[in-house]
DNA sequence: TCACAATATCCCTTGACAGGCATATGTCTG
DNA sequence: CAGACATATGCCTGTCAAGGGATATTGTGA
């Protein structure tokens, strides 16, 4: 989770996933299509096969890269474990807020 | 979204974040349950401000941060987004894939 | 107004990391 | 096996951002 976060950070690497859900591509046509140089996206392609954002398909000499849904799936659920923090009571915290605000503001003219 | 991305990638500022799902907390608290000096937690809480991950609330002379819930929500709706990747057709992208090794296998052998 | 508490900002140093380029590795074709 | 093609790795450099520590800022109570 950490390193997927770190791997989205990079704005080339974004790019690269993003360019990704078109589908499988091999190194070149991410060259061409993001106008980056090969040694860098395959750089990129690294860090984003360590985090296990992406696998690999080797054909012929050419490597296709494509999105791992897994690492996808976990990511939505972390985000959705935060879900509780706008779905339930996130009035609830507001209110201890205001609560607080108001004591804090009597005691002040006391 | 890209600085949210960016935002949440460095360690302590995820902490932080996942501090604040127990609701608002002033800066001190956080110091104190994070074991992190003062200076560098406000200037995490900045970047997470900034972002739009936070927002504060001053009461007295304490400021409570706590998550802004619709950066939480765009976060998720943009993972959403690659829903489609592992719920539809991923499996198509895997026989095209099939094709071209075996479309080339065969030319290999001619 | 003064002293203090809570927090923010500034300056400095250091480490990590991305880009550029040369080159290595691997794979196919003839 | 040679040569070409696709991709990966190594080394170097510059930049940026995080941590440390001192200090500025702001609000609060007496």
């Amino acid at each position: 989770m950490d390193a997927t976060l770190t791997a989205l950070a990079e704005p080339n690497r974004k790019r690269i996933v993003e360019l990704l859900r078109e589908g499988p591509q091999p190194v070149g046509e991410i060259v061409v299509k993001l106008r980056l140089r090969q040694p860098q996206v395959s750089k990129h392609l690294r860090v984003l096969n360590d985090a296990g954002l992406v696998e690999v398909h080797p054909v012929a000499q050419q490597r296709y890269y494509s999105l791992r849904p897994q690492a996808f799936q976990e990511l939505a659920s972390w985000v959705e474990s935060y879900r509780r923090i706008w779905d339930e009571r996130m009035d609830r915290f507001d209110e201890v807020l205001q609560d607080l605000q108001r004591k804090e503001k009597r005691h002040a003219h006391n």
